[in-house]
DNA sequence: GATGTCTGCCC
DNA sequence: ATTCTGC
DNA sequence: GCAGAATGGGCAGACATC
């Protein structure tokens, strides 16, 4: 809400806004209004400046949100003075904003955390320190209102050098590309920027602190021991991006989780102690974020655009850029090293340092820019960064951030796990049991406020809060402006479920036997409920009757399934229900077979469907779970109780909306059941069963959890499933930690007609890090010079290396479906060119017994395709799919 | 305007 | 989606 | 068992290019 306020549109480009009016208001008021505003909204408006598009050919500055409510364009000026908008809210006070520090050692490090007497120092240093936070956070605010009444809008007249280029270098990296030279395994962690271990915020990793379920935490510095290191960066002075890529090197170069938490955790705090207002920054940055999900926010760049902008930054051709990326595996080192060259070439002057919030500037402003050039226009934004990054690993982290990817072991849970314990340690509330409150505090809540408990368990419970807010508002947004000003035992109060905005769907873990899901059921009730081909789809109403359609992954799919939500108001028993989230699966329907339709046809429905009668692909509702009823949050209900709700509130509609066809047992051992009615899913066009307790933990778990559901496919089973014996034909130089060995192969079937092989799909999982090893030295002793003319390969699945036909490997694929690139069965399906192609491929064994003819031939693979029992109708199979 | 390439998002 | 791996 | 990082087929949509 904090943002929400400060990014407001109509401030956008009105210079530095100041935070405290902010604070003050938001010290006063509830949240929840606010969250509530960000819910309606959804709009990137809220978050981004808008800018109508200029004049006909430029570049155009627009969303792409789906949210609900339709954006106000507002023009304002030309794409330049936008840029100037990222140094908005500097902060001048900046003695003021020393919010935190205490000359006390906060928490002692101790050998012996489970030492009660240990345990009550350390408790009680704790409980000072926050009282002396505390006392000062009070000050802070009277200062804070006092000064916070005028000049609220002036203007920065600083100018930002973004536009500055390098053209001024001509210097070309051409060392030839050594083909698959031995390279070095694992993370590809380069050695020039790796920390020594466990050097800067912690110290003694023997001196841990441990929590009452045995989780350990590393010990853990005061505030002031904290601020003293690190000391460039001044007190209330905007964070350097620089900063964050000091952590993420260090990050990088270990391995242990707790360890990885324990330095963004420093570095959270640190940002807590200097300036609290880039928080939010800092963990969209973490987390490699922009905005969040239900904002349908995209860069829009991928390998293809950075290897272009990499290349423009230090005048190398694109293509040298890509083979050195071929070698290398990782475009951030790639652009480090050109970097590096670049900089020891000592020519221009040392640009400004780059701030953390103009990076993420600069990416919103990627994610927002579309229209005719603006590829183009981000090539020249990105160069724009890489110019100014200064230390190497700026380029690194910037590139590897625009890939969606940071690859250093960090991802969002483990941000959550930081923030938590950082605001925990360092946040400008404190955490002991003073807020008096009339609501029941939850069984975390209590823990993270009991002095009692030791520092471990404490941290915890704040870890479990913080990310049950999350999953239930999964907005960093909304999250750190909650953090900041309410303490985290009434953390949920404030990020609560609610209609509009999306909860974290709960998944489901993959079982390899029946005997695997009775011993896990060990003696509960549970129920067995048909897993459907289709898209997931969370349905939402709210009491203002707006609707919305979330995906699994919590993007807004409402204009995709326009009459979804009308299907489940029309299955409504009455006009009493007005809100509700109810989670289902969008399956293709055919309603004159009443049968239906394989997910390849449903995944041809447009982003935005017009409605229910335009659209070619009709749809049927499967719905399983309610977790939202009038008013009220059922995540906590079993799951016995939400479907006796949802199938009191809602009633089937013919060919519209249906309940999951399930059956209910009590596990005893006996697996026949469930083979039985896995067949029944089967046969039904199903992908197999969803297996759920229905009593026990049977609440609704959202997806940081744990799997708490399990899923049962044919294709899991052993002997079970379609496997076929493939040819690799060809492979991909791997990326990532698989840099040095193949990522990925090419695999054909054998046409004994043509005596041709034809691409039936690539493979990439499945693979052991020995397979992958030992596979590319064997395979190594093949290769060809180029592709055989016995190969029928489509041009875009162009390999790097091609092999003789000299193995054959036993593969897993869960279906096979019409395809367009590959080649298997080609000339045979019906449809002039094209072929079949397996679905979800993985690599089993190799076949040392058989001889590459002897593969799975074309003719093989088209009987299996028609033997599926999704082809119930034959039109799909020769029309249309 | 047609075609090709890239990207993101479904699974 | 599936799968593997270090913690 | 979690969290993270490798990797799959295939579709629509957005741009770039011809």
């Amino acid at each position: 809400a904090f943002l929400y306020l400060r990014n407001r549109p109509d401030r956008q480009s009105s210079g530095p806004s100041r935070p405290m009016a902010f604070k003050r208001h938001l010290l006063t008021g509830s949240l929840l209004s606010n969250i509530n505003a960000m819910a309606k909204q959804a709009t990137l408006s809220s978050f981004f400046g808008k800018n109508a598009a200029a004049k006909k050919g430029e570049v155009k500055i627009s969303t792409r949100e789906k949210a609900t409510a339709p954006t106000e364009t507002k023009a304002k000026g030309n794409l330049k003075n936008d840029d100037d908008s990222v140094n908005r809210s500097k902060i001048t006070e900046s003695e003021d904003l020393d919010l935190i520090d205490t000359d006390d050692e906060v928490i002692v490090r101790t050998n012996a955390a489970d030492d009660d007497s240990t345990i009550k120092s350390n408790n009680k240093k704790l409980a000072k320190a926050e009282s002396e936070r505390q006392n000062r956070v009070e000050k802070q605010r009277s200062k804070l209102e006092d000064s916070s009444d005028d000049g609220d809008f002036e203007i920065d007249g600083k100018e930002k050098d973004f536009e500055e280029t390098s053209d001024d270098e001509d210097e070309e990296f051409n060392e030839p590309l050594q083909t698959l030279k031995k390279r070095k395994r694992g993370t590809g962690t380069t050695t020039e920027t790796a920390p020594k271990k466990m050097t800067s915020s912690y110290t003694a990793s023997d001196s841990k602190v441990k929590s009452k379920s045995g989780k350990t935490f590393a010990s853990i510095l005061s505030d002031a021991e904290l601020a003293s290191e690190k000391g460039s960066w001044k007190d209330g002075a905007p964070m350097n991006y620089s900063i964050l890529c000091k952590t993420l090197s260090e990050v990088e170069a270990i391995t242990s989780r707790l360890d990885i938490a324990s330095y963004l955790t420093s570095l959270f705090r640190l940002c807590l102690i200097k300036n609290p207002d880039d928080l939010i920054t800092l963990v969209y940055l973490a987390s490699n974020a922009v905005a969040p999900a239900y904002q349908c926010v995209e860069l829009g760049i991928g390998d293809a655009i950075l290897i272009k902008a990499v290349g423009e930054a230090n005048g190398s051709n694109p293509s040298i850029i890509k083979k050195k990326y071929e070698v290398d595996g990782d475009l951030g080192t790639v652009a480090m090293t050109a970097k590096a060259k670049q900089r020891t070439l000592g020519f221009g002057m040392k640009p400004k340092p780059l701030l953390a919030k103009e990076v993420l500037s600069v990416f919103r402003k990627i994610a927002t820019t579309t229209g005719s050039k603006s590829q183009k226009w981000k090539v020249d934004k990105i160069k724009g960064l890489l110019v100014r990054a200064q230390d190497v690993a700026e380029s690194k982290y910037i590139i590897r951030g625009l890939q969606g990817k940071l690859r250093i072991g960090l991802a969002q849970s483990t941000v959550l796990i930081s923030l938590s314990h950082a605001i925990f340690l360092s946040g400008p509330l404190t955490q002991s049991t003073k807020h008096e409150t009339n609501d029941v505090l939850s069984e975390d809540a209590k823990n993270v406020s009991n002095e009692k408990l030791n520092l471990g368990s404490r941290l915890e419970a704040a870890v479990n809060i913080v990310k049950k807010a999350y999953s239930e508002v999964p907005s960093f947004d909304a999250l750190v402006s909650a953090l900041l000003i309410v303490p985290l035992s009434h953390l949920h109060k404030e990020c609560t479920l609610r209609p509009g905005l999306p909860v974290e769907p709960m998944l489901a873990k993959p079982t390899k036997s029946i005997q695997e899901v009775l011993k896990r059921l060990s003696g509960k009730r549970f129920t067995c409920e048909f897993k459907y081909d289709g898209e997931r789809a969370q349905v939402h109403l709210n009491r203002n009757g707006e609707t919305n359609v979330f995906s699994r992954s919590l993007l807004d799919t409402s204009q995709k399934f326009p009459e979804v939500p009308l299907y489940v108001k029309e299955a409504c028993v009455d006009s009493k229900v007005d809100s509700f989230v109810l989670d289902t699966e969008v399956v293709a329907y055919n309603r004159e077979t009443q049968q239906f339709v394989p997910f390849q046809i449903l995944s041809t429905r447009k982003k935005t469907e017009e409605s229910e009668e335009n659209a070619k692909v009709k749809v049927i509702i499967q719905a399983f779970d309610l977790m939202y009823l009038n008013g009220e949050s059922l995540l906590d209900r079993t799951l016995s109780e939400r479907r006796e709700l949802m199938k009191k509130n809602f009633k089937a509609i013919d060919g519209k909306f249906q309940f999951a066809t399930a059956l209910d047992a009590t596990e005893n051992g006996d697996t026949a059941i469930l083979e039985e009615f896995l067949d029944t899913a089967v046969k039904g066009q199903c992908e197999g069963l969803m297996v759920k307790t229905l009593d026990e933990n049977a609440s609704y778990q959202p997806s940081y959890r744990s799997l708490n559901w399990l899923k049962l496919k044919k294709d899991y089973l052993e002997g079970l499933g379609d496997s076929v014996d493939l040819v690799p034909i060809g492979a991909y130089y791997g990326k990532g930690k698989r840099t040095g060995v193949y990522g990925a192969y090419l695999l054909a079937c054998y046409d004994e007609d043509t005596e041709e092989y034809q691409s039936v799909c690539k493979i990439g999982t499945g693979f052991s890090d020995d397979d992958l090893k030992a596979l590319s030295e064997s395979l190594n002793n093949n290769r060809m010079i180029e592709k055989s003319t016995q190969y029928n390969v489509s041009p875009t699945l162009d390999c790097n290396v091609w092999f003789e036909a000299c193995q054959v490997w036993e593969v897993k694929a869960a279906d096979l479906s019409k395809s367009s690139t590959h080649k298997g069965a080609v000339d045979k399906t019906g449809e002039s060119g094209r072929g079949i192609g397996l679905r979800f491929p993985r690599f089993e064994r190799v076949r040392n017994d058989k001889r590459p003819d002897q593969a799975t031939t074309s003719d093989q693979i088209l009987d299996m395709f028609y033997a599926q029992d999704s082809i119930v109708d034959k039109g799909y199979a020769d029309d249309g799919i």
